[in-house]
DNA sequence: TGAAACAGTTCTACACATGAACTATTTGTC
DNA sequence: GACAAATAGTTCATGTGTAGAACTGTTTCA
């Protein structure tokens, strides 16, 4: 690894930092009624995919099955989303938002929307849509890759 | 908000969920020895900041202080850090890396840039360079506003 | 001098993560 | 067809991170 790889990771993690930590406690302030961040996210992709089960969400935000049960477990029990056992393969239990579920998260998501959207202004469109696509690109990669970096 | 950045955001949002959780469990992989995430990036400020204190620790990673006493006391327990009272001010205390903590720094350093710098190769220079300098000064325009989007 | 401001800690409660052990199913193989 | 292995999900115990209120000790300043 050379001086300039180095030096660009120590920019990254400083910057990633920063907008990480405080998007995060933007939207922290912005949903507080009842929905955690994570919780935002979970419900972000049950509503995405279509019959969403426990694994594959284990797998999308990397972190052990038993964590999402728990997580699974609370946003149940406030009513904001339905488990449904399929009826050909019954170990199978597909996630879906109840109608409670999809109105605080389509308030959620509104509110996410106007945390971010007026750091937009201060950039150039054509900017903007390289950065998102170099961003999707290193997304896709880490995903693809699966951390093995070959 | 016009159409076009609500779909940049849910873009974002989209490769931000990846990155970050991907990144954040193969760091989690490697320095797994004693060191979570979050302890790594406070000892990491820590080490940036002369005469560190708990309440700037707060305000750079958006979080109460009390969570930092948390962080600070594991971090403490697990002899990595010391805690220096101010002589003059003495409502100060200031934080500084032990070598044992700085031992286990620096390993933990290396990996988290040996983790990412894989991905560097997909990418041209110059991009890499655009890229972190945009994230730059999203970074600089959140922690500037705080929060105060004017 | 006494009230207000400030730095840090403690306490309680909750969310999230982990890994091991467990239940209930389905699949594959002899 | 029976039975071991694989799979999906849950439960449990433990540790980490976060929040907010109440608290201690110290400094500032009117």
């Amino acid at each position: 690894m050379n001086e300039e790889a180095e030096h660009w990771i120590t920019r990254y993690v400083d910057a990633y930092l920063i907008v990480t930590r405080q998007i995060s406690a933007r939207i922290k302030e912005r949903i507080a009624e009842g929905l955690t961040t994570d919780q935002f996210l979970i419900l972000r992709l049950i509503k995405a995919q279509e019959q969403c089960t426990s694994t594959y969400l284990a797998e999308s935000v990397c972190v052990g099955k038993s964590s999402i049960t728990a997580i699974i477990n609370r946003l149940d029990e406030a009513g904001m989303i339905e488990r449904t056992r399929d009826e050909n393969d019954r170990r199978l239990v597909y996630l879906s938002l109840s109608e409670q579920g999809e109105e605080v998260y389509q308030l959620a998501e509104k509110q996410v929307k106007d945390v971010i959207s007026p750091y937009l202004l201060h950039f150039e469109e054509e900017d903007i849509e390289k950065f998102i696509t170099m961003f999707e690109k290193l997304a896709f990669l880490m995903q693809e890759t699966g951390g093995r970096t070959e």
